[in-house]
DNA sequence: ACATAAATGCAACCCAGTTGCATTATTGAT
DNA sequence: ATCAATAATGCAACTGGGTTGCATTTATGT
């Protein structure tokens, strides 16, 4: 459920980056906040629906226009796809996710778990580097503990 | 073109594996053999369409075979597609990649570049780590050079 | 309360990948 | 060289995720 100071708070983040606080996106918002890793819009979708009926086109042009806004960060997921988180106060520091194979969880870890060697990649591969991504895949604790 | 050298060596490869020779499968193999990296069914099709007339489900068919039979090591791309490349002799030894924003080509980087700190991972999520992928994204030497 | 512009829903479409099935081509045996 | 068996191919149709156009509804500032 969406809490009203939840609701009081995302309204007023929204129309003061000019978007209207329509139902379907203070209920967005919220599952982005609680989700607390990044989603993909069909996944909010999803969620949302069983919330408030709502139509899947809504969700992922509410997706795109909230990270027009400046409310989202995303990054690529193969395809046209994307995954969105929320970027309101505290800084997201980049990480690696992990892609549990058995639930099918996104789960993040924790950013030192994986270093770049800059050093090498200067002298290797001289790039402009803009996005940095780690995924790992494999089976989480959880599903490891349940023998899945 | 496809070299006779290449054609008959390719042509043996296959039917070591219990798989047929035919024009298409030697133009594919030559296909990933000269382009050195990963690649998806999607483009492998549209480099052979050119080369001779197929069916895009051949080569998405075919890519599958190749892979069930050992010849292609797979890697996701994100959502149900794929990068394959060849593993015919010698070892391909898991490296990150880098896709390029301006050219779009994705590039393979020194294996060292990055490092997975295992040791913290233990402590910190002790899961099972099937697959490790790394994909940076930015600009290209190339195309630093050209100003894009 | 009201006009205006933004947000929504619906239908239709696009692209990548997949499946079923009938046809064609490679192969190993004769 | 021929031929039957079976793998490979092409075609048509379908799925799933994402997008676009357009008419309708809703939030907002006055």
């Amino acid at each position: 459920m969406l809490k009203q100071s939840n609701a009081k708070r995302f309204a007023e983040l929204l129309r003061n980056r000019g978007l209207k606080a329509t139902p379907i996106r203070l209920i967005i918002l919220d599952l982005l906040d609680k989700a607390g890793k990044p989603q993909s819009s069909r996944s909010v979708y999803k969620q949302a629906k069983v919330i408030r009926p709502v139509d899947r086109v809504t969700v992922y042009r509410t997706m795109q226009a909230f990270y027009q806004a400046g409310l989202l960060e995303r990054d690529r997921a193969g395809g046209r796809s994307w995954l969105y988180h929320l970027v309101v106060g505290e800084e997201h520091q980049r990480h690696p996710h992990f892609l549990c194979s058995g639930c099918g969880a996104l789960e993040c870890l924790p950013p030192k778990t994986v270093k770049l060697d800059m050093e090498r990649l200067k002298n290797t591969f001289p790039a402009q580097v803009d996005h940095f991504r780690v995924s790992l895949e494999g089976v989480c604790p959880q599903c490891l503990a349940k023998g899945r």
